[in-house]
DNA sequence: GCTGAGCGTGAAGCGTTACTTCATAGGCAT
DNA sequence: ATGCCTATGAAGTAACGCTTCACGCTCAGC
């Protein structure tokens, strides 16, 4: 392969119309010039410039060669601009992924910002469960992904570098009707003659209402199942029972459901910021990390 | 500026998913390619790869650089290609200079062999004097010059190389009523009485009929200085007087004249094919060179 | 005619770099 | 659990490109 280098020398020199002025130009010695160019010469089997007596000029082979190597260049050019937009954020690609509750409640705002922040980057949004976010994240799909867990079940990926985002306390969701529907907070001492809805017994927030009542000292009575917390929201609404739920899954809570905050004592989901721990990172990604992370400190003062 | 061998080393790992096939493509260790990938990146400033477990995938701006690479790659794939065009004779120029005389008479052979052996090849030929013809081969204009001298006065042009072509011997040009022109050959001594055209009197011609009739025991009247052969066989050709020429200069003589041969006492000229003494020479020079070796030697013989 | 500036070239030496070798770590299939 | 395939790292070596210093040449100016 003819080395780029030298054509640029040619390319150069030929210019110029002399090897000095083209080493001045590049930086180099009109030795080393000289040198390279007569390799060129070697490699390309003929002669490529006339040597005059004031300067040098093409042969029908350096001129030809001349000129494929200002394409070259430009092509190289492009390739570092091309990069330079992307360090820049004037062009590229971010591919997030998130599960659904976190999707409905944080990621308009994250949308919306990063489109006025960044208007020339493309923003790619999967919404998904847990396990299938981690594969994404793991053979690249996604740049990104935001994940959760509670304090006795710390999410520890291999080679994933976590970052925490926000707390998201769990809170209790009754009917409009309910008897402690006027009120702003409660205690889980006050719930333990409730019916219970629940999502799916192996789901997490499950178990949240599990060491939550044992603390307490009663244990629950489960009267639903639901499989997602609209569903739930639907149950509490008609009187079913009553539901613990992250607060953000219940931000936009139905019409006929009350929402009231629980103490400390009833554990918190805790939201993350999972991406892959590279030397390197895409400076697309990089921003939408820091734009995460903003957003989710305001989203937790503001609440 | 980026290093294209690096690039090459993108496209090849992008193209196969994987650097360990790239290395082998290559002929490289699978080490080398990862350590130079992992330069790019740093050069590049983001990754370019997501390392998976079965091999890699490019990112997006790995997939960007290694497009540009596959460009600049064909593009330096094209001048290799036009470079050994260029030396495969399918493509380029040759510029030979000539003086008139050989221009009218050797050329024509050389012209029409040359087409034929060489289609593909541009031949530029330009007819002047023996002065600027050096001119033009040492500014490089022409890559092969045609010259011409005699034995007292051998030309040499420091870095100019000579070959010898042909001996052109001096021949004699009388009146087709002439006394002699049905001879076909004579020597100087049965000279002494005639008039004689020559060329202009600081024509080299004009110093062989000196040499040769002092050689003879005579001094030559002379009737007419001609600017050209041409002009000097018109004016043999109606009386004026006889003339010496070198035999390819009335290779084709008009019509009312006779050529006859004199002995080798009387100085030849010599033609010579000149070219600047490069270490490399462009491969259409080399053929031109050789063609002509050949032709001369073919003319020599045959006339 | 001589001299100096400008140009290209060459030999020697040095610093950098890109490769190989050898060894390690991790995922995947048997 | 074993073995293969992947990428990766450290160390050493060989090659390469550059600079320095010096020379030869041509042209312009005193």
């Amino acid at each position: 392969m003819l080395d780029v280098r030298r054509l640029a020398l040619l390319a150069a020199v030929v210019d110029t119309g002399s090897m000095t002025a083209a080493a001045e130009q590049l930086g180099y010695t009109p030795s080393a010039v000289s040198q390279q160019l007569r390799r060129l010469e070697v490699e390309a089997g003929q002669p490529l410039l006339h040597r005059q007596a004031r300067g040098v000029r093409p042969t029908e082979a350096g001129a030809l060669l001349a000129g494929h190597a200002r394409h070259v260049l430009r092509r190289l050019s492009a390739a570092e601009a091309d990069l330079a937009e992307l360090a820049g954020l004037r062009r590229g690609t971010i591919a997030v992924g998130v599960f659904p509750t976190v999707a409905s409640a944080l990621l308009p705002l994250v949308v919306s910002r990063f489109r006025r922040q960044y208007p020339d980057l493309r923003l790619d949004v999967r919404s998904t469960r847990f396990d299938e976010l981690v594969e994404l994240l793991e053979n690249g799909t996604v740049g990104i992904a935001l994940l959760w867990d509670y304090a006795w079940n710390r999410v520890d990926v291999p080679d994933i570098s976590l970052t925490p985002l926000l707390d998201d306390p769990t809170v209790l969701v009754v009917a409009a009707d309910h008897r402690l529907a006027r009120k702003r907070f409660t205690t889980m001492s006050e719930l333990a003659d409730e019916d219970w809805i629940v999502r799916a017994h192996d789901h997490p927030v499950a178990e949240v209402l599990e060491r939550s009542c044992r603390a307490a000292g009663f244990t629950p009575k489960i009267a639903f199942e639901a499989n997602d917390y609209q569903e739930a929201q639907a149950m509490v609404s008609v009187g079913l029972g009553v539901a613990l739920a992250p607060r953000t899954a219940v931000r936009n809570p139905i019409p006929d459901v009350r929402v009231l905050a629980l103490g400390t004592d009833v554990p918190a989901r805790r939201v993350l910021l999972a991406h892959r721990q590279d030397r390197l990172r895409a400076p697309a990604e990089l921003a939408m990390h820091q734009l995460l992370v903003d957003v989710a400190r305001e989203y937790q003062t503001k609440a």
